[in-house]
Formats: structure tokens, C-alpha cells, sequence
DNA sequence: GTGAAATATGGGTACGTACCCGATAATCCA
DNA sequence: TGGATTATCGGGTACGTACCCATATTTCAC
């Protein structure tokens, strides 16, 4: 609307050119390291971009470098079995997509079977053939996911981690939970449910449990543990590990558990499947049993309005891989600093402020 | 990294010159609706432009126009008073300028003081003589407030409330939370905490307690009497209003209503001044009273990590800013749609997910 | 010292849009 | 009917950067 000014530019290539006294091509020959150059110019028009203090136009650039970025997306599909809970990150990612396509970047989705490495293989492939300028995946494979991400790195292909990180790896960033932390502070919402003679059920509930060190239940398992040795909470804890994710076996070893321990007075499950221990209560008509679990899935926030489940805890999904997507941005086009780890907010949803949450 | 592909455009004002027969300027007229074409052309043009579904290059139309965009943030002083709550907002502002910048937007915050609306004024008329193409601010005086967003619209200027809303206002937006509803979860959080025969005390600490329409505090309350209500809890809730802020008058208020009033065994305070509380509470060893409040300050954090607290209730002011920001970029430079209403989820904050929430 | 090859440099155009300015056609008034 | 005014339109340049192509300079073998 108000009128635009056009000022003589005081900065960018034209203006270092001008100062070093050489053609603008010289200048672009020095800021994009191609050869060609002497010695002696380049250290002069070097010394004249650090005077300068110099920073190209990102718009400039992007219009006449008519490249387009292309971002690749790795996560796992959204299917029924995980309750969806990978629609909230697709979502996300949409929304940052649309938010760049202005600035010449597409994005484009692969998405693996979470029980089936070979999947994840296949598509990690796929990325490498395309030529993409950035990814941003959940290393759900770790094997697999170092694998690939190497060979990004040879590639120099940045990427960024989401959900679940492998600290090793040199990934441009991680974006996600602090699993141990959120087992953490599930310990102290358990300790506002209990009563004093109870006890807690943890429940893992997953096809593969395996070591300590990298699985994302057990780490949780252990923040819960923590925090009732550091608080001295003396309620007795009972575990159980899940390997058959099917829910009539679910319930079987839930109703079993609560048989041989009527003790247990709440029960915290260390994921999403927290949704198929709330429908065996359900239908049982047991009622005196609380439980917490993860992750804002559909199912379980229908558990939560009805009282079932009594917490969730969770990351918000969707502004997570938003911001995955974003960092890429930052990083390959606006050339902003991008934080090596972004721990998400470890979010507690009740009843009462579940709408807020959902999505 | 690679090579930038040039292929013959398809769309672009060129091509819609090029399908209507007419010059650059024309079609540009019609964009821009300038005088100057006849009717017959500009239907001709308006017709082309239609079919090709046209929608501008952002890039190039910032690099032709090199307009500076301007936004300005009107927002309270980052003031010891109010437990440097406003930093935050502040922090995002700064994260948000940073990235937009190289899209051609200056950001310009505006301070006012709390207890002085004519400071509110005084940097209103600022920022209309300062010719801003957008605004975000805390409407936290409604009168001045609704006659300084009355003349950005007369002067055509887009504005977002952030922190709390004026509904009637032609708003672009408003970014913050939805008090009622994080009174209503306060309710519950209350409800976890209290045993069977405890009183609860709300406590209301502002210098303007007014009417319940537009009172901040009151919707809170208002919140928690609906929970209570809607689950008949039968705790007898007590209420005090206190509109001297000063801290040695808080504390006689609570010791008198405490001495008085036995039973007390919660506090509910309705903003971040839940910090004068603790600190009576802590002072005179009183820890059978359990506190939950609002915000995510500096010293209700440590009141929380040293138990004094059990909740603060909170909207992570920072990206509640950031979001502002943004809102008005996406709305007056990419052209994105905007939500007419955002609110921010309500965050549960204990003393265990505090550091996730630092800002 | 001469030629060619290798190196170094500059000129110019393009990206998509905005906008200035000059040219032409239509209209008006006397 | 002619001159002047106004409405309508097109040509051309600019924004900041990237990159192609041509030219100038140096290097080096013989």
C-alpha cells in the first residue's frame, strides 16, 4: 500500500563489486567458491564481503537461482493399528509445506510399515535415488535409520530427527521427547492418583522390547522408577511386558495380572496402546483401577472424556513435525541457526483440557 | 547443489499477457486494480486470470516492490512487578522478527505500563503515526484498546490480540487462551489435591477487579465453579479479592482468611501473583496448604521445584507471540489464510516438565 | 618469440513482478 | 473540424542474484 522507496542500495554483490573494482561475476565466483579466481582478487573482494559484513538477499537469490528445494518426509505410515497416530505429524508437515511452497520447496511424504524394516529400507532408497536437499524422518529402525543416515551424510544431505533420536548420528537436529524426563513426570502424576496402599502396574506393550538402551519404553519405565527412588515413594511397582499387541491377549494378561495382584490401583502403560488396557477395563467394569498413558490418539482421548484413563501424557505430534520441517528451512534457505536438540514440552492432557490438544 | 532447471514458464503475469493479448502493464493494472483499462479489457484479462487459477510469485513480487512491510507489537513493560512475565512474549517477537526479516519485515515494539492506560495510549498514537502495515497487541485496557483498533481499521491496518481477546473487535485474529476453559481444568487439577472435607480459597490479586465480562481472573473462577458444579464436588469453595498488590498485604489477607477459615487445604490463586502466596506460605511454615496458580514466571518456578506449588497452569507465552507474529505474516505477505481463533493449549505444569516449559 | 592452451575477468541476460513514462486512440469542447 | 484533454495501452527498466558466454590476460611448451 505505501508507496515503495528506491533508495540507492548501499549493500549486495553490486556494491562489492564496485568497492573490490571487479565485475559482478567475480563477486558471485568468490561467494560461491567456483574457480576461476586469482588469488589476489579473491582475497580482495573476501576482504571487502567481511567489511561489508555482507549477507545476500534471500530473495534475490531465490529468484534467480529458479532451483527448487525438495524435502524429503520418512515416517510411518498412519494406520489403524497405531490409531492414527501418525496423522497429527502429516498434518503438521502439511501445514509447514504450504507455508514454504512460497519460497520454492516441496515436500514429499514416504511412509514405511512400522513392522516391517524392509519397508523403511525400500523407501530410505527411494530418498537417496530422488535428490533431495533435505530430510526429516523417524528413526524407527535404528539399524536401518543409521544406515541411511550415513548415507545422507556422504551425500551431504542435512537431516533432521524427529520423534525419537540416535545421539550419535550427526543429524542436523533432533525434535521430540525427552522419553526418560516424560517417564519422569509421569512418576509424579502417578503419585497424585495413588493412595497410600496401592499398587502400580507399568505396562510395556509392544512387538519388540528389546535392550534398555534404546528402547523408548524402557526409557520411560525408567524416569518412572526415578522419581519413586528419588522421592522415596514406597508403593510397590509391578511390570509386565507385552510382546503380542493384539488385544484379547492384551486383556487376557491385564485381567491375569489384576487376579493374582488385587493390589494394583493404577496402571501406567508406557504408550499409545494404553488405549487397548482402558477398553479391557471398560468392558470388565473395573473401575478402581486409574491409568496414564501416552500420546493424544483418538481412541485414547474418547477414553480420557469418559474418565477411563485419568492422564495422557503426550508432545504435541503435529507441532513437532512442523517444526521438522522448519528447521530445514532455516537451515538450507534462510541460513538461521537451528538448535541441536529441541526437547518438544512434555504436555499432561486431562478431560478437561484435552480439546486443546488436538491437534 | 543442483543444477537449477529453466524451463519456458507457464503461468506468471507474463503468460496471462501473453493467453489476453495485452501488455505487462495492463495485465498488472488489473492485478492491482489501477484505473486506466477499459471494461471490455479488464474482463478479458480478469477472465484469463481466472482460468489460469493465477496466484502471484511471492518472491518476485518482493524483490519488484521493494517495500518494507512494518509491524509493530504493543505490549506491557518487561516490568519486575509482574514477575518479568512479559520477557517471554518478548523472546518470541525477537524469534519471529529474525525469520521474516529477510522477507522485507521490520518489527517495532511498543511498552506500556500495567497501572497507566495513558502509556497505552501514548504508544497507541505511535504506532498510527508510525504507518504500520500490521499490529499485534495485548489489549490489556479494553476502552483504549477498542478505540486504537478502531482506527487501524479505519486506516485499513490488520491486528491480532495476544493474551486476552476483545470479541467484538474485527480482529485478524487472536492469538491466547481460553480463560474460562483453563479455569474449568483448574478445577480438576484442584480436585486431584484436595481431600474430602477441605475448603478451597480462591484468591484473586489485581489492583482492578471489575465487571465478570471482562475480567480475566473472574472467567477463571468462573471456570473452576463450573467444574465443580458440573461434578458436584461438595468441597465448600471460598473466595477473596485482594486489589492492593503489595505483598505484606497478601500475606495478612491469607493469614487472616486461613486463621479464620481452618479448613483451607488448597489455594487457588487466578494469576502468577500465586508467587505472593507461596511466598507467605513458605515464610510462616504453612505446608498443609496446597497452591496451584497461573503462569510460568521466574519465581512461581521455584516455588514449584521446591514443592511450595503444585501447578501453575500456563500458555507458553513465547510462542503465543510468535504465533502472533506469524499471523500477520502469513496473512499480509504469503497470503495464507489465518484462523479467526487460536487458542493455545492449556498447559499443566508441575515441578517435573517445568524445564520444558521455560519458555 | 610464437602459438595455443589455461586462467582470469567482464558483459549481459534472466528470474517474476512493479511501476514509470511515453505513445496511441477515443472523446470533448469550441 | 481542429486542437486539447482524457482514457487506454505498451515498452522498457528496475529489484538482487545466478549463470552463460565472450574476451582479456597469463602461462607454458616448443
Amino acid at each position: 500500500m505505501a508507496k515503495a522507496k528506491r533508495p540507492k542500495p548501499q549493500n549486495g554483490v553490486k556494491e562489492i563489486a564496485r568497492r573490490a573494482n571487479v565485475a559482478l561475476a567475480t563477486v558471485d565466483r568468490v561467494i560461491h567458491g567456483r574457480p576461476g579466481v586469482s588469488k589476489k582478487t579473491l582475497e580482495k573482494v573476501k576482504k571487502v564481503i567481511e567489511e561489508m559484513n555482507y549477507r545476500p538477499n534471500i530473495i534475490g537469490r531465490r529468484l534467480a537461482s529458479m532451483k527448487e528445494y525438495h524435502f524429503a518426509v520418512l515416517i510411518p505410515e498412519i494406520a489403524e493399528e497405531s490409531g492414527f497416530f501418525w496423522q497429527a505429524p502429516a498434518d503438521g508437515i502439511q501445514l509447514a509445506a504450504e507455508e514454504i511452497k512460497s519460497m520454492g520447496v516441496n515436500v514429499s511424504s514416504f511412509f514405511f510399515n512400522q513392522n516391517d524394516p524392509h519397508s523403511f529400507v525400500t523407501n530410505a532408497d527411494k530418498i537417496l535415488k530422488g535428490k533431495f536437499d533435505g530430510v526429516l524422518l523417524a528413526p524407527f529402525f535404528i539399524e536401518e535409520s543409521i544406515a541411511f543416515t550415513n548415507a545422507c551424510e556422504k551425500r551431504n544431505i542435512p537431516y533432521v530427527f524427529m520423534n525419537s533420536d540416535i545421539p550419535d548420528q550427526k543429524s542436523l537436529s533432533y525434535i521430540g521427547p525427552d522419553l526418560y524426563a516424560s517417564g519422569y513426570l509421569g512418576g509424579q502424576l502417578i503419585s497424585f492418583l495413588l493412595k497410600p496402599d496401592d499398587h502400580v502396574l507399568i505396562v510395556n506393550i509392544s512387538r519388540e522390547i528389546k535392550n534398555i538402551r534404546q528402547n523408548r519404553l524402557l526409557r520411560k519405565e525408567e524416569g518412572v522408577r526415578s522419581y519413586f527412588m528419588r522421592n522415596k515413594i514406597k508403593n510397590e511397582i509391578l511390570k509386565i511386558d507385552i510382546t503380542n499387541v493384539d488385544e484379547k491377549v492384551v486383556e487376557k494378561k491385564i485381567l491375569d495380572m489384576l487376579a493374582t495382584h488385587p493390589r494394583i490401583g493404577l496402571i501406567f502403560v508406557t504408550n499409545s496402546r494404553v488405549v487397548s488396557v482402558a477398553k479391557c477395563l471398560e468392558k470388565n467394569f473395573i473401575n478402581h483401577v486409574r491409568i496414564i498413558g501416552y500420546d493424544l490418539i483418538q481412541a485414547g482421548m474418547e477414553y480420557l472424556k469418559n474418565g477411563v484413563i485419568d492422564f495422557l501424557i503426550c508432545q504435541k505430534p503435529q507441532e513437532q513435525a512442523y517444526r521438522g520441517i522448519m528447521t530445514l528451512y532455516h537451515h538450507l534457505i534462510l541460513n538461521l541457526k537451528v538448535p541441536e536438540i529441541y526437547h518438544m514440552p512434555i504436555d499432561i492432557v486431562t478431560k478437561e483440557n484435552s480439546a486443546y490438544y488436538k491437534n
